[in-house]
DNA sequence: AGCACGCCGACT
DNA sequence: GTCGGCGTGCTC
């Protein structure tokens, strides 16, 4: 028997499966999926094994597997197929994606531990006596590793290397009482006054009502005996005492209010309805749900769910980090109760690692999570749930750079079930793949309570300057805020703070720079004075005057939380305010806890930064208004609009939830902006229309795809030279095959240089994935001797964020 | 990634 | 002859 293993070292000239002999006796136990210890080299490391043969095309004397670090593998074939997929896809090594699928308490330490055999010399080489246990970096730090291995040659001392794995597993000792009411009463009766701790747990097992294990603990606590009485009892045959392995359990402090199945409106049911038909009939169709805010897409979700259920199958619902609220949690356990496994960041390494183990032995047959999630050992799942699919939190933003949607669809597709993909405000990819039929479009348009959507209002922030009055609130807005704290009703005011890199935008007529190539905003670089193109690198002197209006008034544009609060203060300082962004949430918590005091009314305005924009529903908030709608709208991002759009629709959603009637306001200093005429309207197919022909004009994702390349060193030199030596390869690696690609750049990154690194990138645009691959593959390869000079390479295929 | 192996130069 | 410092190439 022979076991194909991919081994823990991140690099190309290993990023393959290496054989190894399967002894006899791990034959038996040894399955794909688990977790090996083999010997490679002079080491031994950790190893997957992905698969299992009988031959070998190796020509040289095969190793043996070490040892089994697992007794079942955390991983099932399609997870293993899945990882071998995604490396391919994602440009990654295999090794990178197996790692990033498991919880991180499946990683292992390497440890080197010395073994001293002939003690007189050792200590005659190092000059003193050696201490008990000697450390590597202790030998290293006092002989040089030639003298280290002469120390190993002559068999003075010995070098053991060894795998620790990390995972532990919490046990809990259970009492089983084994007789009913009258037989512990009869014993009772038989046993002498002065046995005072049995006669104790005697009277508690016979008061016990059912009888079903309890844990050993409480039984101590509340009868006051030690573990020796219980000991002594199960001697008896009165009881027995179980080992029993317990989850670090996230959920057991919700308060678990059953929800019931709610009646599904007309809209609702037909969107159940035609994704039922798919669940019943095994067919992997994906489904757009373009619902707007308040259509009760989440119901429509559970109860799909419980028909998947029903049918012995399995659910995932991923969903953003951000709206994995309590709420949310309570809603979906309070349905299935205790099947439900949760994995959100919250969790620590221990306690998603115990859900995880849940999902293995099918203790829970729905996973709700975010991002990483997708990747839940669950098995024969009956349908993917993803809302909010357009969240750009679903991408991963650093090594492997998947998309939760991207596995989702792989996993749908292996599992022959049904994909679901929910948005108010769906991503314009998803939109044009339910518009050229590759997706079902659903569109909810009603709202369950049938309020409508609340009137948008837009003010020109531009007419401000004239009135000399440059805060940060319109008369309208200031009018508005104080109508609602007379009514002792609540609000919520988004700042707009995305985005580090800086534009310039006319403070009189709300013009921005943009790259007349790119069609994006040019990024104003202070130390040289210049406007930049992320994307092109076209460049050009920063202006004196507006080239519009020919205004002076040309600023940056950026507002701190900070200030804003402080002028609302002393606009209104009556009013309760609350504060939320990145400064106020960064500790665990604090987050939901701002989200409570806004709930129970204990504030009049929450103002924060996007983060409030998500999933909340407060039924007293009745005004909503957006301080600077422009920088979002200005980022240099060909997504800027799209972007804007979602938050602008999300975050006026927030409003006219319940009996009230919600109102929305928008400053800013482009008052004639297409994502602002079509939020205005709340009209998504609208915009998606207008921002299509945009795309296509620009030559931008969905009409191609794109990677982003980046290069970075400490040294600019360096991380120039490469870059343009990329290009060139690129250049003449492609060009030859396909003509329908575009290479643009070297430009600077948006932050050129963050810790002391420099940035810079290309950006390529195709028409075909495949004609690519392998210019890319070349590029990761001899990124690996590039490594050694410091100059580092990253693939990012589909770029949600540029820097 | 580590680590062995081999070649070279420096120093007892 | 002994030691240490690199560049190269391999790991089932």
């Amino acid at each position: 028997m022979i076991g194909k293993i991919i081994v823990d070292i991140p690099v190309a000239q290993v990023n393959r499966p290496f054989d190894y002999k399967i002894p006899k006796k791990f034959e038996a136990l040894i399955q794909v999926g688990m977790r090996v210890k083999v010997p490679f080299g002079s080491r031994h490391l950790l190893g997957f094994v992905v698969e299992l043969v009988d031959e070998t095309n190796f020509d040289g004397k095969l190793k043996e597997i070490s040892a089994l670090l697992d007794y079942q593998p955390f991983l099932n074939q399609e997870l293993i197929s899945l990882a071998h997929q995604l490396a391919h896809d994602l440009q990654v090594f295999e090794i990178s994606m197996l790692e990033a699928m498991l919880p991180n308490m499946l990683r292992v330490k390497y440890e080197t531990r010395i073994l001293i055999h002939d003690r007189q010399s050792f200590e005659a080489e190092m000059g003193i006596l050696a201490q008990e246990a000697i450390t590597k970096e202790d030998l290293e730090a006092k002989l040089s590793a030639y003298r280290i291995r002469k120390l190993v040659d002559q068999g003075i001392i010995e070098l053991e290397y060894h795998v620790v794995d990390q995972t532990s597993q919490k046990y809990i000792k259970m009492v089983e009482p084994l007789l009913d009411q009258t037989g512990y009463q009869a014993i009772l009766d038989n046993t002498p006054a002065n046995y005072r701790n049995l006669r104790a747990l005697l009277n508690y097992l016979r008061d016990v009502d059912d009888k079903q294990a309890i844990p050993a603990k409480s039984v101590m606590t509340d009868t006051k005996i030690d573990y020796q009485v219980l000991k002594r009892a199960q001697d008896k045959g009165w009881l027995r005492l179980n080992q029993v392995q317990a989850y670090r359990d996230p959920l057991k402090h919700l308060d678990l209010e059953r929800s019931q199945k709610q009646d599904l409106k007309p809209e609702q049911l037909r969107a159940y309805e035609t994704i039922a038909l798919a669940i019943d009939t095994e067919k992997n169709d994906t489904f757009l749900v373009e619902g707007v805010t308040g259509s009760g897409k989440t119901e429509v979700y559970l109860q799909l769910i419980d028909r998947v259920v029903e049918k012995g199958q399995t659910a995932l619902l991923l969903v953003p980090e951000i709206s994995l609220t309590p709420q949310m949690v309570e809603r979906v356990v309070g349905r299935f109760g205790q099947g439900v496994a949760v994995l959100h960041s919250g969790l620590s390494t221990a306690e998603r690692y115990d859900e995880w183990r849940r999902i293995l032995k099918h203790e829970a047959k729905i996973v709700v999570g975010a991002r990483s999630s997708v990747f839940a050992p669950l098995e024969n799942i009956g349908i993917i749930i993803m809302d909010e699919e357009h969240e750009s939190t679903y991408k991963q933003s650093d090594n492997p750079r998947y998309h939760a949607r991207q596995v989702a669809k792989l996993r749908a597709k292996y599992h022959h079930c049904p994909l679901v993909l929910g948005s108010a405000t769906p991503s314009i990819e998803s939109r044009t793949r339910a518009q050229v039929g590759n997706y079902h479009l659903i569109t909810m348009k009603d709202r369950v309570n049938q309020a409508p959507l609340p009137p948008v209002q837009i003010v020109d922030m531009s007419q401000m300057l004239a009135q000399e009055t440059l805060d940060e609130f319109s008369p309208l807005l200031k009018e508005a805020i104080q109508t609602r704290l007379d009514k002792q009703e609540q609000i919520i005011l988004l700042l707009n703070r995305r985005g580090y890199s800086s534009y310039l935008m006319c403070r009189e007529c709300g013009h921005v720079i943009q790259c007349p190539r790119c069609d994006i905003s040019l990024t104003y670089h202070k130390h040289d004075a210049k406007l930049k193109c992320h994307y092109c690198d076209y460049r050009e002197q920063v202006p004196q005057t507006c080239p519009q209006c020919g205004s002076r008034h040309l600023r940056g544009h950026g507002l701190g939380t900070q200030k804003v609060y402080e002028s609302l203060q002393s606009l209104f300082p009556q009013a309760r305010i609350l504060r939320m962004d990145n400064d106020t949430t960064r500790r665990k918590g604090q987050h939901e806890q701002i989200l409570n005091q806004f709930g129970q009314g204990q504030a009049d305005i929450l103002l924060g930064t996007q983060m409030i924009a998500k999933g909340l529903d407060f039924e007293k908030v009745t005004l909503v208004g957006v301080i600077n709608a422009d920088t979002s709208l200005n980022l240099p991002d060909f997504r800027a609009a799209e972007k804007s759009f979602q938050l602008l629709t999300q975050v006026a959603g927030r409003t006219g939830r319940g009996a009230y009637q919600g109102q929305v306001i928008i400053q800013t200093y482009n008052p004639q902006h297409y994502v602002l005429h079509f939020a205005q309207k709340h009209d998504y197919e609208g915009f998606y229309y207008y921002e299509m022909q945009r795309r296509h004009m620009a030559a931008y994702p969905p009409y191609y795809f794109m990677t982003l390349i980046t290069v970075s060193s400490k040294y600019e030199g360096k991380a120039l030279r490469k870059v343009y030596e990329l290009k060139s390869q690129l250049n003449q690696s492609i060009t030859g095959t396909n003509r329908d690609f575009i290479l643009l750049g070297p430009s600077q990154s948006g932050i050129a240089k963050i810790n002391n690194q420099y940035y810079f990138q290309l950006l390529l645009k195709y028409k075909q994935k495949s004609q690519i691959d392998q210019a890319l593959d070349i590029i990761l390869e001899s990124n690996q001797s590039e490594v050694k000079n410091g100059i580092y390479v990253t693939i990012d295929n589909d770029p949600l964020f540029f820097m």
